[in-house]
DNA sequence: TTTTTGTTTAACAATTTTGTTAACAAAGGT
DNA sequence: ACCTTTGTTAACAAAATTGTTAAACAAAAA
């Protein structure tokens, strides 16, 4: 992997793996193993790596629901999908969420073309036809949006500070995550 | 109120209101219309005045949460009533739960005594009382938590990205928040 | 009044963090 | 071999951020 590359990888890990996002450049130098005029040479700024970081991530959680929101499967099914690759991302990287949006409220921040995901448009309607299929409640599309990443991330995302208030160990609390998914499709479904 | 006061709901308006997690000592200071030196003279370090918050913040939580649900009041009601008090907490606050779980992954952090609330506890027995009654389905308690809280937290926090990555102008996403009490409750009981 | 105590500020000092540069090394092409 | 481009580093400079202090001031106490 070249070390542009290798700095990249490592900014992740820290900002969405270990939730880190104070991170300085040197820190980040530090744990890529590189010498940290590097990040400057292939960035050019701090400010810099983190848009491209940024984009990356939301590049990558895009792509990544479009591709399992197309396939030409039963709806539950793709539901049912959507949550694994969704719970496979967030074992990797928990706080990706978390970064996203504490940098979109960041003071120096440039906000990107935002235009509608086309494979979002037709999962939505893919819901309004199991809405009418009478399967799932009837509301706004969105709303059903809402309920499954909620279900889906929340817990994970909250892991640090649950642990803390719910006073759950460790094991225990990797246990309950690892039965999300059926509850969730029990919540969402009937 | 006094300025020791005012600098720290200043801090919280930023960090919990804004969602503007790298605020320097001097954009607080700005922010409360008040000298620098006066976080110094009052809470002696940076750090110290973040952990100051933090800790309120968890103690407020705690409070709430604890308020509603010692009431003696029928399961679906105390249920509602702990929506409504989330959402209004929400409205200010939108990421004060991003804070806390910021300020944990943080590097300088101390961990604080982790007793388990009884209150909860209480709530627990309550859950499970339910489940035996067939009112909800049968898992771990703490899974109803999760799904609640869940419901409730995750498409407020997420707001400005969602309102990204769905094209959701303002507006609308205030509408589909307000529809979210009716809709939670559906969704956890049956 | 005088003293004491607490509050507030400007100026300064120290530290941390970031950005730049110049020198050097490695790789690739001619 | 030579030259050019690219990658890498240490040292330095600049900027940003934090922490300290002394002095001014006001309010309360003696």
């Amino acid at each position: 992997m070249s070390k542009e590359e290798l700095i990249k990888q490592t900014a992740k890990e820290l900002f969405f793996g270990k939730g880190y996002l104070h991170a300085t450049t040197q820190e980040i130098a530090d744990a890529a193993g590189v010498n940290r005029a590097l990040i400057n040479y292939y960035f050019r700024s701090r400010d810099l790596l983190f848009q491209t970081v940024y984009l990356e991530a939301v590049e990558n959680l895009r792509s990544q629901l479009d591709e399992v929101i197309y396939g030409d499967i039963p709806f539950k099914e793709k539901v049912s999908l959507f949550i694994d690759v969704h719970m496979k991302e967030l074992q990797r990287y928990p706080y990706r969420e978390s970064f996203l949006i504490t940098e979109i409220c960041s003071k120096n921040f440039v906000l990107e073309d935002k235009k509608k995901s086309a494979a979002l448009s037709h999962f939505l309607k893919e819901v309004v036809a199991e809405m009418d299929k009478g399967t799932i409640r009837k509301y706004d599309p969105i709303q059903f949006v809402f309920n499954l990443t909620s279900l889906i991330s929340f817990p994970v995302i909250m892991m640090p500070l649950y642990k803390k208030l719910l006073d759950v160990p460790k094991e225990k609390y990797k246990q309950l995550l690892s039965e999300r998914k059926q509850i969730i499709l029990d919540q969402i479904f009937n």
